[in-house]
DNA sequence: ATCCTGAATGCAACCGATTACATCACGCTT
DNA sequence: AAGCGTGATGTAATCGGTTGCATTCAGGAT
């Protein structure tokens, strides 16, 4: 039962050929003559040969897998990136394993990040000791990054992003725009609020500090920032608002549509990522487009081109982003 | 660089042993003497060594790798299910390699379920063919299921859970309640319009086929659903409706209010799955709560047990339901 | 003193492929 | 006829551990 899978050494000896020359037909058959050729092939047929991957691997010094390394898989966010990777890595003839660094931590961590596992890794989260990849397989970054971690980057530019969605709100007349923020210490985070201070300032608004909350992406956390929103004396609260991320953005909306308020009438709103939901909530969210498919592609390929060429550029790739115009934002109401 | 891993020959000679006896103070330290283990370890340490996955997984016969077949990797629904996987599966010391089934179909489906790339599988898509599936390696089905393959299955109880969401909307008052399905063909699809079906004539609400929609479980798909109840005669319209998918609900109620309707006042929906953001888009809906979490993990527990065990049983293991009744469901307006 | 037992360790085959190098047959040159 | 290049194939080492079996040695029983 076990041992019934025919192995090379099956096929050599019903070809009447040796192992080598099976071996060659497999991965290299220009080499072998026809004839020879011909009768290995119906000797693997005959016998329902297959490779055994783990064998070559270990001859080859390779593992034909590459891991990706997620904060959390349970978020969605992640699965279209990791979409747009499988689209590449699987054609590619490599196997994409997951793990999850959430719960357990950079504890075995280390485990992934050795040649045994996996030929590569895509990091996706910012939030990793840099010693504990350093010096390790090659890896790539992708959307978030590692401070002082040198490794190519595929990512977009939060900064000028969030100087979109500021830019936006600000040409539709508002001048009082809040911003809730991811959390705190992540690189995502520290970029987009960045953006926001900038691009007030760069139009000479001031950015108020009392118009930023604290979030961490999460719904609940817009939510509460909704609330926090909602206790402050109607003629200081900011009119627009520009959420870090669309998960954020639902929450907020939700609560304050809650508390009898109409968006955009009462308040606009931008969101940042542009997940799937958002274009069919009501009022659509108005959000910046990342293009996480191809985040994932990108990084992907990247990836396999260090991998084959050995090259150890540490190259940043910015992919470009998009607003998104819908209905949850229009211009301030008159006299507010 | 690429010879400096030290192998177990390293550390036996500086520890002054055989191979052997390192391999042993690895996988089975109980029969080592302590001087000699004490001896070993330091010579480990001193070297740096660390073990070769491969090369013991080719000498177990055993890659240390799982398999899971999702249908489309970029669809949310199936990132908890992946987590709760993941949750399992790394600490038992298995990888989890992801395949996603959608691009590629059935060709490359046959590599993955190659005893040489993965110990097993967890099969989430019931649209793979069985044949392709069958006398190879162990796996379990969850959440779909493949007709006419025989595998443990872990699910949940589509039917009732129909049964469940009718029930709500009768209990309610409604009278006229509609029916949008998943993709024809569907194990899921059909479960759950069986369940609506029983569900309204057990009690004495006759099915109406007008008022069944087709979807394919997209929020496009629940939008279009929209457009063909709001074509109907207001006094024909359902004024209830299950949707067999949270996804398919919020198209659907955003398409009714774009139109000026109200949710519940003029319409109460009820939605399939719970997923995570429906609880904060307005109004927050009425649904019927998968445990995608726990399903992924018993998955993973049934699959490890049968590797470990080589039990043969095809059990279906069914996971609780829950309604939970949000904003989305209310009486019939009076009069209608 | 001899035999036996069991614990600790070493030897070497093995998992299943790949591949550098050797070998061999054949045809062509000189 | 000897020499030689070329293409096809075989031999055997190798990737890096694991493990059945043999061996050694110490201590206890007879």
């Amino acid at each position: 039962m076990k041992n019934d899978r025919p192995r090379i050494r099956d096929v050599a000896r019903l070809a009447g050929v040796s192992t080598a020359t099976v071996s060659r037909v497999l991965s290299n058959p220009g080499v072998v003559s026809q004839q020879t050729r011909a009768s290995v092939q119906n000797a693997i047929a005959a016998t329902g040969y297959r490779l055994n991957e783990a064998a070559r691997n270990l001859r080859h010094r390779r593992t034909g897998g590459i891991v990706a390394l997620v904060p959390n898989l349970a978020n969605p966010f992640f699965a279209q990136i990791l979409s747009g990777i499988a689209s590449v890595l699987g054609p590619a003839g490599y196997n994409l394993l997951i793990a999850d660094t959430g719960p357990d931590g950079a504890g075995r961590l280390l485990d992934y990040a050795e040649p045994s596992r996996a030929d590569g890794l895509i990091v996706l989260d910012g939030a990793l000791p840099a010693h504990a990849l350093t010096g390790r397989i090659p890896l790539v970054e992708a959307c978030e990054w590692v401070p002082g971690l040198s490794a190519p980057r595929v990512k977009i530019d939060n900064r000028a992003a969030a100087g979109l969605a500021v830019d936006h709100l600000a040409d539709l007349g508002h001048r009082r725009i809040g911003h809730v923020a991811g959390p705190p210490g992540n690189v995502l985070s520290i970029a987009r609020l960045g953006g926001w201070r900038d691009r007030l300032s760069a139009r000479g608004l001031t950015p108020d500090e009392a118009a930023i909350w604290q979030g961490d992406f999460s719904l609940d956390s817009g939510q509460a920032a909704a609330a926090e929103w909602l206790a402050q004396p109607p003629g200081q609260r900011p009119t627009a608002v520009f959420l870090a991320s669309d998960a954020m953005a639902c929450g907020f909306i939700a609560e304050v549509q809650r508390h009898g308020f109409t968006v955009p009438r009462d308040l606009s709103v931008v969101g940042f990522d542009d997940i799937e939901l958002v274009s069919h909530v009501s009022p659509p969210l108005t959000t910046i487009r990342q293009p996480r498919w191809m985040i994932g592609r990108v990084a992907a390929e990247r990836l396999l081109r260090r991998l084959e060429t050995g090259d150890t550029l540490d190259d940043d790739t910015i992919l470009p982003v998009e607003l998104v115009v819908r209905g949850s934002t229009a211009p301030p109401a008159p006299g507010v």
